[in-house]
DNA sequence: TGTGTATATGAATATATTATCATATACCGT
DNA sequence: ACGGTATATGATAATATATTCATATACACA
């Protein structure tokens, strides 16, 4: 309460505001979802994940660099081949109370 | 398990997958979650917002017409002023979570 | 070292999103 | 009906995002 700029005491500082809007925009686009999805509970190459959603190899590949800089995924290496796994349980945890909130 | 065309039985059915990721959406901007979170708890008059969260009038009331759209929030009419409040309990509840997520 | 396979990266393009400005609409009191 | 206030709307411009293509890197194995 000493170096507050805001008249509002229930606003949220600038960190963790961004901090959960990027969280947010993680889970807000389809692919990105379904690369989740898949991941949840069992490793997949990036291959593997391009083949089960048809997606090309550089989209997947995009978008899990986007999923890691988040830390919402993480990736071991097995020769040339990178399995990723989920990451972050709260986070998936959310995803999922969403989506079945979705299918009402 | 009639008609369908994926080979992934864990995937998702494409409305599913649209409104998740249109929720996720209106999460991941950070003057909707500003505005969710100050509408949480009390509802405000669409100027109130304005003047609380620093935002232009035109903002706010394209923002709430999103929000409004997907159900978030709701409002209700006194003479000229229209009070704006949140209206789904368990997105409210997703955001908070994530907001405690984000305070480590 | 050279070849093949798996993945990452950079550039480019198409599309979506956000805020702002100007203006329109809606309601109220006189 | 008129003026004033609250809110909504439409157009625009700036920025962000997602996908694609081409190419680079990284590793394995002969």
């Amino acid at each position: 309460m000493t170096n507050e700029v805001q008249t509002n005491t229930h606003e949220l500082d600038e960190e963790t505001l961004f901090v959960v809007s990027q969280t947010f925009k993680a889970l807000s686009d389809p692919t990105r979802i379904r690369i989740l999805n898949l991941l949840c509970c069992k490793e997949h190459s990036v291959n593997d994940i391009a083949e089960e959603l048809n997606l090309g190899q550089s989209t997947v590949s995009h978008q899990l660099r986007f999923l890691k800089n988040l830390r919402l995924v993480k990736f071991r290496r097995e020769g040339t081949t990178l399995y990723y796994s989920s990451d972050d349980d709260h986070i998936m945890n959310l995803l999922h109370q969403a989506i079945d909130h979705a299918k009402h």
